[in-house]
DNA sequence: TTTT
DNA sequence: TTTT
């Protein structure tokens, strides 16, 4: 039954790069985000402004993770409810490292774009360069489920993808599908 | 002003072990938890009920984190907000580490006790020994405030505590004092 | 499809009375809960502590429902996760009148119970006559389900309960079964 | 000190109209929005989608309240955290009446504006005429601080606004300045 | 109507 | 690496 804890991840940000989309042997879409939080404040002492930027790692399955690919682009905004989950992997070395997530789950979290198609719905149509950034772009085309799940390790400043971690990792996912409003 | 995005972490758990508390230069206390989340479900394929437990380490400042060095202890279960934050550090080896931890900002964060002290309310005095977990504990003494704020690298398991990370880290925290109710 | 919008909310309290228990005419149980949270702080002027107490009106789903019906108790204190949702019923004299509640929904929403069986995980049975109050409650005897849903209109203080309100507003829910683990 | 539960309302939705201001006596702004949250799904039996749409009432105060009073409009996108808050007013029967709020507090809660200034970040100047929906609109004139705090009942569906409720409701606020980052 |  |  259920869970002993709560464990709840609420971020709302701006991709730093295109989502990264892989394919599950099973066909199972897993997309990665990088998300950018800022905060900003007046310093007491010097009066100046200052500002910090949290990246964060995220990662999506199934179903979100297709909508993620095919809307989402680098700039996008988008809101995330997720949960922390901590991998535990060996670096080149054989030591071992740790990367914590925010970890989508197919039902208790969501992924939402935010900002609208047009902007301000004023319904006029978006026409977006892949030059441009922000808000929400075209879909890509479909994407070739692919077999190499791990192939190209993602590059990420805060919390670097493993170069060696378990293959396996995502195969125990609950099944979901298309009638469930997530 | 303020901030340009959300950065929200919701946590109920119990502690895998008493807070750590140490001192700043300045007087001003920083705790850390180690609080576990966990999640059983029933495996479809197999039938059987599987479970996972998740570690996070959470990092308290000022008078929040008094409060929990001398309430919580190994068990407690305790509500936490706040936020997630990832810190760059150098291993032993001189190459660069990440660890995430849930940051409980004075004015944005909250911790709370949960589970009430003598467990349903009965009134009861509670008699707690150091052996004993969980529920809320007798306050500890006062303790003396330290210079060697990164003399003892924490253990944990799913996000180890650098070993030789920045020492000023937490001098950037805003003033705050008694009058603000968290 | 899913939603356009995030509407949630979080609630730690304890409750003011037993669950209140029915069931639909499709046999779905629902179940109401009065749940409190309370602030309490030192006004600036006087010096004073001062306390508030909010009431919130809780309405759970399906088997959500029967486990509070079974464990929860007057005084227990719980965790919720759910949505707001703003009812209209006509008043005796026809008028319009709105009540707001939060709805945990069987997919996007979740209940817990705080502060363990025992108290401090201490291990020791729980004896619990009517009369006590607070912690987890044993399972009750399992109720019949009844035909007559709106026979008894709740009384409460903050949001009282319609006296003539749609009769099927809950047939729309999501089906839901026991694999999903909420 | 502090609190004892969690009362916590996360909203991600879009304005209904323009915010109304009003002034206390002290001069302190108070703002209501009417913002909406909808979620769609596709009905199990009839396999047609179907939409729900609900309405909440905000408040905010002080700073924030005039930050919404000059960038909001009908139609923007915007983030709430705030609490539950219902209150106890009396219709022009003598009945008593309730309406709930979800309040966002100068410390615990928080607003923030989503989806940018131009839409798609594409930098172009946005011209607003009042017909114009969403986005942020241009600083109004500043306002005069008013007296007549309760004049004009807002109107709106689902939770309207007492008749005739108390005064000095408002008084209680905590103080607060513009050194506090919110 | 709860809880501390 | 984003955004304002």
């Amino acid at each position: 039954m259920a869970s002993r804890g709560i464990n709840k991840v609420i971020l709302i940000g701006n991709l730093g790069n295109d989502p990264e989309i892989r394919y599950l042997p099973n066909g199972g879409a897993v997309a990665n985000l990088s998300l950018a939080t800022s905060e900003s404040w007046r310093d007491k002492n010097t009066g100046e402004m200052r500002e910090k930027t949290e990246w964060h790692r995220v990662v999506l399955f199934g179903k979100t993770a297709e909508v993620a690919g095919e809307y989402l682009r680098k700039g996008s905004q988008v809101y995330i409810e997720g949960q922390l989950q901590t991998r535990k992997w060996q670096d080149q070395n054989g030591q071992d490292r740790y990367t914590t997530e925010v970890a989508v789950q197919p039902f208790s979290g969501s992924m939402q774009m935010l900002g609208g198609r047009g902007g301000q719905n004023q319904g006029q149509p978006m026409q977006q360069s892949p030059q441009q950034q922000g808000g929400w772009g075209q879909p890509q085309q479909p994407k070739q489920p692919q077999q190499n799940f791990n192939q190209q390790p993602p590059q990420q400043q805060s919390a670097p993808q493993p170069q060696s971690q378990p293959q396996q990792q995502y195969n125990d996912l609950p099944d979901f599908d298309d009638d469930i409003p997530f």
